[in-house]
DNA sequence: TATTAGGATATGT
DNA sequence: ACATATCCTAATA
């Protein structure tokens, strides 16, 4: 049990249909075979797969309407020490993520609220695992891990989702074992919860397999002497959520859609880099008007104070 | 109060 | 010439 979540009031949305990362599958698996369908009946404990992992998202989400955006008070502070991860996994905007792409009018309100709710779950996964990582010290693939980052990775999940304690079931076993444990095989060490780890254990999998794929081309512009873009500036900060992310950060990478969490500091930043100690948001966000007309950088669909889209990604 | 949009003008390379 | 930087008014949240 131990669900994060309180339990949902408002049934969301019917279906849940992921956008085409290597998430979906695994997400999907982990519900449990069916095709995802959320019974309008208040779930008092469902089957367990994922869903207490996923509706620990859409209570957020769907306990706030259409408040997204509106300054997630609780996020994490800026110098937090990194002591304990962070609780459970904290929605504060990026509603608008995805779904903005109107084929031909044949997708329903709902269906769009729908697809920017799964875009902005991947996107809240992806954040949570490079949280993880960073927190724990292991890398994002879990077949690179040492019996050590193993353990470490049980017991942040056990954590972070309270789950019970697998105690020492998974011990002496390195990543690579791990990754090619059946679920079978996982209930066998885990009776209580082994299908539950299983399935986290395939979103990180997955998740390796979707961050290679966006995480190609970017911008150096290190070297060079060229006078750098503030587009290019910002793809750098945003290339680097580890040191930047409190400041600005991707809402929707695929679509390079981005929040500036922090506009002193990011303009801060770009006074720094281009020697102008009076830089302020006020200035920085008028030169990021200019391209609007250059169709560099757009504001979304559905705009949101702080955020901003690329109007070429990739 | 902070953010947003966009005009006008100045500045540095 | 170009890409901002600076300054500003008005509208919006």
């Amino acid at each position: 049990m131990g669900s994060a979540s309180p339990g949902l009031s408002a049934p969301p949305p019917s279906r849940l249909l992921l956008p085409d990362t290597g998430l979906r599958n695994s997400l999907e698996k982990g519900s449990g075979a069916e095709r995802r369908v959320w019974s309008p009946s208040p779930p008092a404990t469902p089957e367990q797969g994922l869903s207490a992992f996923y509706l620990s998202y859409f209570d957020m989400l769907y306990s706030e309407e259409g408040t997204w955006g509106g300054k997630g008070p609780v996020e994490e502070d800026q110098e937090e020490a990194p002591k304990e991860p962070e609780q459970c996994p904290i929605i504060d905007s990026q509603a608008q993520g995805a779904g903005l792409d109107y084929s031909p009018g044949n997708l329903t309100l709902e269906e769009h609220s729908l697809e920017q709710v799964q875009s902005m779950v991947v996107g809240e996964v992806l954040k949570d695992i490079e949280t993880a990582c960073k927190l724990l010290n292991i890398t994002a693939d879990p077949s690179d891990w040492s019996p050590g980052n193993v353990q470490k990775w049980l017991l942040w999940t056990e954590h972070q989702y309270r789950l019970p304690s697998v105690g020492k079931a998974f011990q002496e076993l390195g990543g690579k074992e791990l990754c090619a444990m059946s679920e079978e095989q996982f209930r066998q060490r885990s009776p209580l919860c082994g299908d539950i780890l299983h399935a986290h254990l395939d979103i990180w999998k997955s998740a390796v397999e979707s961050e290679e794929t966006w995480n190609d081309s970017e911008v150096d512009s290190s070297c060079s002497g060229q006078p750098i873009h503030l587009w290019q500036f910002l793809k750098e900060l945003l290339l680097k959520p580890h040191s930047y992310g409190r400041f600005i950060r991707w809402l929707n990478k695929e679509k390079g859609i981005f929040k500036i969490e922090d506009s002193a500091q990011v303009a801060r930043l770009w006074g720094i880099r281009k020697n102008r100690p009076a830089m302020n948001y006020d200035k920085l966000s008028r030169s990021i008007r200019q391209y609007y007309k250059k169709g560099i950088i757009r504001k979304p669909d559905i705009s949101q104070r702080l955020v901003y889209q690329f109007v070429h990604p990739v």
